[in-house]
RNA sequence: GGGAGCAUAGCUCAGCUGGGAGAGCACAUGCCUUACAAGCAUGGGGUCACAGGUUCGAGCCCUGUUGUUCCCACCA
């Protein structure tokens, strides 16, 4: 078998995907007799492209079902993409401004086609990217969260939650993006430290006796002022409550109230009240009747109730009536103050608090069970301090809104009645109203959080409402959640408590978390700063297994990690020297099958290396169970790389090399098994690469992919061949060392005599200990050799090395280095003493280059005084 | 205001149940030794942030301190 000196991905991977598609290996059939193992893919944008983290979420998961598949699990993965809402929303929107045309000049159904479109075109770049990864993904089963089955299974969790009495619509207030012109969960606003002023306003007593002065971030709320709130036991106003005062700029009179909202130590410990832009101010004006007076409309803009300020922006607004104020004599103090202010996640521009009527989860009674499976353990965080992180979240969880006011998604089964107000819920659409029946029916216009959508994900892609097919009843529960602790409380969590509250049970038992991908500068990769990495460019240049490697290796779950792109190159190297290693034992093979030899036969090399594989079976398979894959994988490779090829290679060349038909057999078949066994043990993280060379070698079954995974075997746990072979090689290292420092290039060959109290440990040994010790003869013996005093030695714990100098050494050219090397270092001391002696130098050089110099001199004096003391020693030799 | 992570070699990071201080890259020296120069051999380099404690034994467990990153939270 002739086999290119390196390995080439590229001209093996389309190649072997398509291989593994053809023969349908990633479709994952129901089976009584194998245990099921199902993941679920966290959908990506249907606008999105393959990025680095999708690129890590997918390389785990693969590793996973791989594992499984091969432990003999109907191991299914399935895979699919998300509408995203907004985000898709707005790409169409950004590609149809180009052409000059708004959403709205189509129209909703004109828009709605265009995006499909968009999502026709589009929708499968990413899935089809995601093969190039190797991800052995269920792809017939590939779902998209608005496709029919999907859609309807949206409206039944809609409907019924409706129907429990866990959804309502309600006016209360929300976070509005007046960019994005839609409103927005608590979860998809990011907050956001911002430099900003307190000012402080003169709000004057209607009966004249005085003022107060109220302090405020956003002055532009005052137009919706209904009412100013103290602290009922703050001594300073307590006179106050009840009375009213005049708010400046609109001449109206509103009430001062008291509620302990109101905290004496801030600011001057009188709050403005606006209900309808405040949530606390809304809760307090609750609890006082004030009026609600919304002064912002859908676009942040001022509106008719705001008088002279109608028609500005809201930052304009605020300029201007901070001006009015001052000019009006209002304005008591600006007071820096650094405010938290609320972004949009998709379009990061301030987020208003809002009065809006919109659609709710109610979240308390749906939080008891979700916190219960994860508190008994039916559901479990890797690492497991994300727990905690959950567990807050879920515990202190408000009620969801989930109406969004976008065309693209699923819109909301709900008509209103034009003649009788009675609004209709259902999972039919309606033609008439439920109650009187009339025609004049008008659909709500919004659409739901795309999360509502993606939170149904694990069972809906089971095929629930059906509850009682065979898929849903073999696949579901999932098994393992892959995705990123950014995304817990978006979309893990959220999908815990929809799976419990429909299906009854956890979606999932395991939540395997990691962290973000970084620069490696640490800096999150962006579209502004163009950090970010493309794997579809690090798989062209270093091939698929090595982007893969460098995701898996040196990452523990839930932590981040920076990306550099030399260890692609360092796992690309990797593979090459695998690849190698694999070309040695088939440029060597002449056995046709990969059984094992009698264990008679074998040698202590061969029953070492054989012990070896065995413990870092168990090894790699615990680490995998545990989902620490970092740990498993690096097991592996410096398996492949030190015990394999540095060892057990050379380990075998003496007797490839040699006569000996019979060792030359044995060890070419545990050369080959041992290679076997490692493609197994790698296969999940390097599937392309172990295909590739386990097709070339002898081999029982079809492919890699679907054989089984390796397991420990006690009959071949040799535990003394182990440490016999640790003491040859303690021994070739001492040797190894010993020359190095003495300079002796390997084409120098000695005599070597091992002296030692066990001689049986080393004799089966001696042939390559000649050869990797470079030593034309090796001498056991039990004690020191004629003139070993004088002999260059070393020691390991059980034994004593020598080796005549005159062997290693041509004292004539050796002496002839020195000399040239005690010339060198002595001219550059005598410059440097030169300058030194400079009185000029001294005074004038900056102190740092004197002492570099002294340090430099200092360095010289070390070096020659070795140099002559290794001159004197030869020449007493 | 609450919570969490991180701090180990020049750089980036592993270190799973307390017993060997490690990897990759970089650096130095010597090697084209018929699998591999994308390689081989050898080497230099670390007070495991700091201070206490538990233990026969601590990078790992406990307490505190410092630095740093992140998450959550309605103080106008």
């Amino acid at each position: 078998m002739e086999l290119p000196k390196t390995y080439e991905p590229k001209d093996v991977e389309s190649r072997l995907y398509q291989f593994w598609m053809d023969k349908g290996y990633f479709q994952t059939k129901r089976d009584p007799k194998k245990k099921p193992f199902t993941i679920v893919m966290p959908p990506p944008n249907v606008t999105g492209q393959l990025h680095i983290g999708h690129a890590m979420d997918a390389a785990m998961q693969d590793v996973l079902i791989r594992f499984k598949r091969m432990q003999g699990y109907a191991a299914l993965w399935i895979p699919g993409v998300d509408h995203a809402g907004i985000a898709t929303q707005i790409r169409v929107e950004e590609e149809l401004r180009k052409q000059g045309i708004s959403r709205h000049d189509l129209g909703r159904e004109k828009f709605l086609e265009k995006v499909w479109q968009w999502k026709n075109l589009y929708g499968n770049r990413i899935l089809e990217q995601q093969k190039k990864l190797g991800a052995s993904c269920d792809w017939e089963r590939s779902r998209f969260t608005m496709d029919e089955g999907y859609s309807n299974a949206v409206r039944e969790v809609f409907v019924k939650f409706y129907e429990q009495g866990l959804i309502y619509k309600g006016s209360r207030i929300i976070n509005w993006c007046p960019n994005c012109v839609t409103a927005l969960s608590d979860t998809e606003v990011e907050y956001v430290d911002k430099p900003g002023n307190l000012w402080h306003i003169r709000y004057p007593l209607a009966d004249g006796s005085g003022a107060v002065v109220v302090a405020t971030t956003r002055p532009e709320t005052m137009l919706g002022d209904s009412g100013v709130c103290v602290n009922p036991n703050d001594d300073r106003y307590r006179a106050l409550v009840g009375k009213k005062v005049i708010l400046p700029l609109v001449n109206k009179e509103i009430p001062i109230v008291a509620d302990e909202y109101a905290q004496m130590e801030f600011g001057t410990g009188c709050v403005k009240m606006t209900p309808a832009h405040d949530p606390n101010d809304f809760e307090v004006g609750l609890r006082h009747n004030l009026e609600v007076i919304r002064v912002l409309d859908d676009h942040g803009v001022v509106n008719e109730l705001g008088g002279a300020y109608q028609g500005m922006d809201r930052y304009d607004a605020r300029k201007k009536i901070v001006a009015d104020l001052e000019a009006q004599g209002y304005l008591v103090e600006i007071e820096q103050h650094n405010h938290n202010v609320g972004t949009c996640y998709r379009c990061h521009k301030d987020v208003e608090p809002i009065i809006s009527a919109q659609w709710f989860v109610k979240m308390a009674p749906l939080a008891q069970d979700a916190l219960r499976v994860v508190q008994e353990g039916q559901t479990k965080f890797v690492p497991d301090r994300f727990t905690k992180t959950y567990s807050n979240w879920m515990e202190n969880v408000r009620d969801w809104c989930i109406s969004r006011q976008l065309w693209w998604g699923h819109q909301i089964p709900a008509w209103y009645c034009d003649d009788c107000g009675h609004m209709t819920v259902s999972r039919e659409d309606a033609v008439c109203c439920e109650k009187c029946a009339s025609l004049r029916i008008r659909r709500d216009e919004d659409v739901l959080d795309t999360w509502f959508s993606s939170a149904l994900w694990p069972f809906v892609l089971q095929g629930w409402p059906d509850t009682e097919s065979e898929d849903y009843r073999y696949f579901y529960p999932t098994d393992v959640l892959v995705t990123g602790y950014d995304i817990i409380f978006f979309w893990v969590a959220r999908m815990v408590f929809s799976a419990c509250a429909h299906t009854g049970r956890t979606p999932f038992h395991t939540v395997l978390l990691h962290g973000l991908i970084r620069d490696d500068k640490g800096r999150k990769m962006s579209k502004s700063l163009n950090n970010g990495i493309d794997p579809l460019e690090m798989i062209d240049r270093f091939g698929s297994d090595a982007l893969r490697m460098n995701m898996i290796t040196s990452n523990s779950p839930g932590n981040d990690m920076r990306f550099h792109v030399e260890r692609c190159e360092a796992m690309r190297n990797f593979a090459n020297k695998l690849w190698n290693a694999s070309r040695y034992v088939m440029m060597n093979l002449s056995v046709t099958e990969n059984a094992l030899p009698q264990v008679a036969a074998l040698e202590p090399a061969d029953k070492w290396i054989l012990s070896k594989l065995n413990t870092l079976i168990a090894e790699v398979t615990e680490n995998l169970d545990k989902y620490e894959l970092g740990i498993a994988v690096q097991k592996v490779y410096d398996f492949i790389w030190d015990s394999y090829c540095d060892w057990y290679i050379e380990l075998t060349k003496a007797r490839l090399y040699g006569e000996n038909e019979q060792e030359k057999t044995t060890a070419q078949k545990v050369l080959l098994y041992v290679l076997e066994q490692i493609l197994r043990l790698m296969h999940p993280f390097m599937p392309f690469i172990t295909e590739e060379i386990w097709q070339a070698i002898p081999h029982e079954g079809e492919a890699l992919i679907v054989a089984q995974w390796p397991k420990y075997d006690e009959s071949l746990c040799f535990a003394q061949e182990e440490s016999q072979m640790e003491s040859v090689m303690h021994a070739i290292r001492a040797v190894r060392n010993r020359r190095a420092e003495l300079n002796v290039p390997p084409s120098k060959k000695s005599t070597l005599y091992i002296v030692t109290k066990k001689p049986a440990l080393f004799a089966s040994g001696t042939a390559f200990i000649s050869r990797l010790a470079y030593a034309d003869e090796v001498l056991i013996c039990e004690s020191e050799p004629q003139g070993y005093a004088s002999m260059a030695s070393c020691v390991t714990h059980d034994a004593a090395l020598y080796m005549p100098m005159n062997q290693l050494i041509d004292f004539e050219k050796e002496l002839a280095r020195i000399a040239k090397e005690t010339e060198k270092a002595s001219k550059a001391l005598a410059a440097i003493h030169g300058k030194l002696g400079n009185a000029g130098f001294l005074a004038k050089a900056p102190e740092a280059v004197v002492e570099a110099e002294k340090e430099k001199a200092a360095k010289l004096e070390g070096l020659l005084a070795q140099l002559a003391e290794s001159e004197a020693r030869l020449k007493t030799l």
